[in-house]
DNA sequence: ATATTATATGTAAGCGGTTACATTTTAAGG
DNA sequence: CCTTAAAATGTAACCGCTTACATATAATAT
C-alpha cells in the first residue's frame, strides 16, 4: 500500500501508459472495458496499473463524460429508524452493483428546491433516490425534463411519469384493523400520521374501510392526530385514554408513535395487551425491542431500498425504459401487544 | 427552476462570464470569495449567475485543485443503532459547515485495505471520518504519509499520530458496576464485547476494577463472551442464568446485547428488575423503547460525530495542526432496569 | 505480392473549473 | 501631467480522463 507523499493521486493513466508502453487512450479503453484492445495489450496495461497502484480519478472521469458509479440519496434525515432501514437496503444493493453512495439530507439545506437541483447538477451522481415524502411536483418535472434518472421511494408522483416503489399501505392498514376487530375489539382508536402524505391517507382509509366492512360505526372521537413522531403518539394516546369511553385497542399509523403510545398507556397504569391492545405500522427494529413486542404491519423497508436501486440501474442501462411503479406487499406481524378483548 | 434539456450542466462559468461581461477567471474568483475583485464586478457576476441559475460543477473544481466540500465517512454498516447515532451527529455538524457526505460501508468491499485507499485516492473527499473499530495500522500509516486528513471515531490509534474522538469507556463501566454494587448486588454478571477492541477492553477492565475496589471476588463464571450482537447477549445470558449460583445483576457491554439479555431473562420467567437487574452501555434509542426502560451508560454518540467533523475541519483549516485526541465523558443514565438487591 | 478492409492504437480536443503570471486599469506620489 | 505602485482583470496552462478522428498494423481477399 503506497502512495506518493503529499500528492495523493500521483498515478494517472499517463503513468500507467508509460509503464505499459502504450498511449493514455488505450489505458482508458482498458479501464472502461471498451472493445478493440488486443488481449496482450490489455494484460500489459492491467499489469502496469496493478504495479503502480493506479486508481481511477472519478472527478476526471465524470468531467470527461464517463460514468462515476455514484448515486445520490436524498433523505429527510437519519432521525428515523424507518429511513435507516431503507438506506440499509440501498446500501446492500449498491454493494452488488458496485456503486457508491452520496447522502444528502434535506434538513440541511432546508426545503429549497433549488438546492436539490444543485445536487443533481453538480454532476457527480448518475441518478438519485428520493426518500422524501413531500417533494414538489415542480422539482420532479425539472428532473423529468432534463432526463435525469430518479426513483421515488415511498412517495407518490401525481404525474405518473416517475419510477417509484411503495407498499400496500391501504391493505396493511385494513388487515391491522381487521385483526383487531377479529380479536373482538370494536372501539379501536386510530392515530394518524401526517395527513398530507398519501401513505398516511391510505392507512387512514384502510382503517375506515375495515370498520365499515364490519359494520362498526366510525367514532370521530377515536381518531387522534399524530405526526409520526414519538411524542405525538404519546400525546394522542393520552387524549384517547381520557375519553369517557376509551378505546380497547389502538392502531397507530407507525411504530414510533406506537412506542409513544405504550408509554402513555403504562403511565396511567394500564397493561398492554391485557387492558388495551396496540398495533403499529412499519416494523422498525425497535418494535421487537419494545416490551411487549409490538404487533405491527411489516413494510419491507430494506427491500424498498433494494428495489429502488434496481429501478435506477434499469434506467442507467436503458434510458428509454418506460417508467415503472412497484408496489411491495405489507404483512401483518403478530407479536405480543394485542390480545382478544376480554369482556367483563 | 430550469435546466437545459438533456444537458444537465449547460451553465458554466463561461456562460456566466459572458453574461456578466467578464472573464471566466473572474467568475471563479467571485465564487471562491477570493479578494481582489471589485465590488461592482462581484455584484455583476453574482447577478448573472443568479439569472442563469449557475451551479458550480464539483468535479471540475475538484480536478482543478479546488475544494469539493465533501468528506467521506467510512462505517461498518448501518445495521447498528450505534453507528446511526454517530452519523446523525456528523450530519448535523456537516450542515453547519456546509459540507456533503459520501458514505462508504466496509462490509461492501470486504476488508481489503486497498479498496479503502481507492476511496481516498479518488480525490473527491477532502478528508475522511473513520468509524471502523478495527482498522489496520498500515492503512493509517499510509494516510499519514500522504498527509490525508482523517479522524478516528471511537477507535484508537496505537501510533498516537491520529486525530481521534472517543469516550471514557473505563470510567463508564466502572460507574455502572459501582452502581450495581451500591444497589447491593455482589454477583454481577458481565457480558463482554468483541475483545479485540480497546473500548471493549476498557469496559471489561472498568468492571473488574470496580469489583476489586469493593472487595468483591471476581468469579470467572460470571463473565460471558459476547460480540455486541443482540443474539450473543441472549445466548450469554442464557448461560449466565443456567449457573448454579446465578447473578442478581448483569452488566452488558452494550445496549443491544442487553436487549437480547432481557429477552433471555423474561423467557425463563424472571422479572426485570425485581428478580434480576440489567444495565447496558451506549444509550441507543432502543434503550428507551425497551421495557423496562434500560438503565445504561450514555455515550455521547451524536457528539462524537460532531466532534469528529470539527476535528476534520481543523485539519482543513490548518494542515499543520498537531494531532489531537478528544475524550468525551460517558455518564450513567438511571432508568428502570435495575433495583436494589432484595435479599430474602 | 498488392489492394482492401478490419482491428488496434495514437493524437488531440475538450469537460468546467483554478491559478500563476501577464496585462490593464486605477490610485497615489512627485 | 507623468511616473510608479497597487488593484483588478484577463490569458493560458493544467487537473485526469473520455472519445472522435487519424493513423498504423494486421488480416483477408484477389
Amino acid at each position: 500500500m503506497t502512495l506518493q507523499k503529499n500528492n495523493l493521486h500521483a498515478i494517472t493513466i499517463y503513468d500507467v501508459a508509460r509503464e505499459a508502453g502504450v498511449s493514455d487512450a488505450t489505458v482508458s479503453r482498458v479501464f472502461n472495458n471498451k472493445e478493440g484492445v488486443k488481449e496482450a495489450t490489455r494484460a500489459k496495461v492491467l499489469n502496469a496499473a496493478q504495479k503502480l497502484g493506479y486508481v481511477v480519478n472519478l472527478q476526471a472521469r465524470s468531467l470527461a463524460g464517463g460514468k462515476t458509479n455514484v448515486i445520490g440519496l436524498l433523505i429527510p434525515g437519519l432521525d428515523n429508524g424507518y429511513v435507516v432501514e431503507i438506506v440499509r437496503g440501498v446500501d446492500q444493493e449498491l454493494a452488488r452493483v458496485d456503486y457508491e453512495l452520496m447522502v444528502y439530507t434535506t434538513h440541511r439545506k432546508g426545503n429549497d428546491e433549488a438546492s436539490y437541483l444543485q445536487y443533481v447538477a453538480n454532476g457527480l451522481t448518475e441518478g438519485i433516490l428520493l426518500v422524501v415524502p413531500l417533494l414538489s411536483a415542480e422539482f420532479l418535472r425539472a428532473l423529468d425534463e432534463i432526463g435525469y434518472p430518479y426513483v421515488l421511494i415511498d412517495a407518490v408522483d401525481d404525474t405518473g411519469r416517475s419510477f417509484s416503489v411503495n407498499v400496500t399501505n391501504w391493505e396493511g392498514a385494513y388487515k391491522a384493523t381487521e385483526y383487531l376487530i377479529q380479536l373482538g375489539h370494536r372501539r379501536i382508536g386510530f392515530i394518524t400520521g401526517i395527513l398530507e402524505l398519501s401513505s398516511t391517507k391510505a392507512r387512514y382509509d384502510g382503517y375506515l374501510t375495515a370498520l365499515k366492512d364490519y359494520d362498526i360505526p366510525i367514532d370521530q372521537a377515536l381518531i387522534a392526530k399524530g405526526d409520526f413522531g414519538k411524542n405525538s403518539g404519546y400525546l394522542a394516546t393520552q387524549h384517547l385514554l381520557n375519553l369517557a369511553n376509551r378505546p380497547t385497542a389502538i392502531f397507530s399509523s407507525n411504530d414510533v408513535m406506537a412506542l409513544g403510545a405504550m408509554d402513555a398507556i403504562r403511565e396511567v397504569g394500564l397493561r398492554i395487551p391485557e387492558d388495551i391492545s396496540i398495533i403499529g405500522f412499519d416494523d422498525v427494529p425497535e418494535a421487537v425491542s419494545a416490551y411487549p413486542k409490538l404487533t405491527t404491519v411489516h413494510q419491507p423497508l430494506e427491500e424498498m431500498g433494494r428495489v429502488g436501486v434496481k429501478l435506477l440501474m434499469e434506467q442507467f442501462e436503458n434510458p428509454d425504459t418506460p417508467s415503472k411503479h412497484i408496489t411491495l406487499a405489507t404483512r401483518l406481524i403478530i407479536r405480543d401487544s394485542c390480545q382478544p378483548l376480554n369482556r367483563e
